[in-house]
DNA sequence: GGGAATATGTGAAAAAGTTATCAAATAACC
DNA sequence: GGTTATTTGATAACTTTTTCACATATTCCC
């Protein structure tokens, strides 16, 4: 992998959307598409897309686009996600579960394969399928089951904690929905999701009206 | 309020990581805070700081810095979220039902008031104090239950229909968790959380590593 | 009250990201 | 097989966002 320049977050992130686009045409069969074509899909400009993915190479014919197949390949090994990925949860409150039992996880190849808890009521017992240990054990239980991205979704005042238990046992990537900022070692990936905050920026946008581009 | 340059939405997401950084504080009882701590706290720069507070006027005491109480309280103003806000939820599968339970919503004043889903097994029940309507109801319903704001946390096949359902009780803010683009008229403002595409991100940096600024 | 220390707010510079433009490449068509 | 119509990929222009640097304002202390 020969790339040089630094991709743009905001491009990664966007590759996320047109990888959902091009599942979405090749579900209707469809053989190829146009920047032009994804842009109106996806609601961006066609510029953008030829843009965003120039920066991994050359996907297109000109003259022709892109053939649908192909790109979404191309994008899905770029993305990483052209293989099933084991995910350990931290915390099985009411979103833990939530997320334990969400398909949209699953569909994308996101597979919660062990979760972990405080609450001795829940420790030992099975959910889903996924069994659920003692947070204190994460360090010895996770080497053993091959997971590779955490997520937590414990109370703000134990993210730190749980975390730092989810290094312990060497998880480098980690999606946490606690609110708060979290202190990591320089090569372990955090992203956060913060619902309150999401829903805050629409309070805001309610609250100014038009403030809006 | 006389503002008249357009707002970065980059600024108005880190107002909420201001607001809460200091809401941390207050209980605290810290009294005053500068932008290089504040910087520190949240992980960002002091600059950065001072110029998302510029956009809305000036708050600090140079030689001083912010006092926390007054901050918080001009930035809870700003943001709209010095006020209780009534939310309806579309959507009571595994997510919603989290959502409904989650109590960081209801401490940062965001209320779900009512719920809707297409089940007839669910439609007339009441979970954690909230009934449950016929999504096909919401026109009616919405209007009298003083909601503003709604959640659609139902799968993406139907997320374009609840939408439509809940603009048509007059919700003009939305937060969607559903994976695709919704279609909504020019005065309705809608906000995506994709869970799976947060995994995504965490794939892609996963998977080439130390391509991260 | 005056002087030193501190931290803001702001304008200018730099960096990053987006949009527009166009030459080059390919396909479709006659 | 050559011509026309498409559509890419790349470069350039533009816009937005972030960082830097400092004059200005205020507090604190003597």
């Amino acid at each position: 992998m020969a790339r040089a320049k630094k991709i743009p977050s905001t491009t990664v992130s966007r590759l996320s959307v047109y990888v959902r686009a091009l599942q979405k045409l090749r579900n209707e069969a469809v053989v190829t598409t146009s920047s032009e074509k994804l842009a109106e899909q996806v609601g961006l400009t066609a510029a953008q897309i030829r843009k965003d993915l120039a920066y991994f190479g050359q996907f297109g014919v000109p003259g022709r686009g892109y053939y649908v197949e192909n790109l979404h390949n191309e994008l899905a090994m770029i993305l990483g996600i052209n293989r099933r990925w084991e995910v350990a949860l931290a915390g099985v409150g009411h979103l833990g579960y939530a997320l334990l039992a969400y398909n949209g996880f699953k569909k994308q190849g996101f597979d919660v394969v062990v979760a972990f808890d405080k609450d001795p009521a829940k420790i030992g017992q099975t959910w889903e399928g996924v069994k659920i240990y003692d947070i204190a054990e994460a360090r010895h239980v996770l080497p053993e089951c091959g997971a590779e991205i955490g997520i937590i979704a414990v109370p703000a005042a134990s993210a730190q904690e749980a975390c730092d238990a989810l290094v312990a046992g060497g998880l480098k990537s980690i999606l946490s929905f606690a609110p708060g900022r979290i202190i990591v070692p320089p090569d372990v990936t955090v992203k956060r999701v913060e619902l309150a905050m999401e829903l805050e920026w629409l309070s805001y946008y309610a609250t100014n009206i038009g403030e809006r581009g």
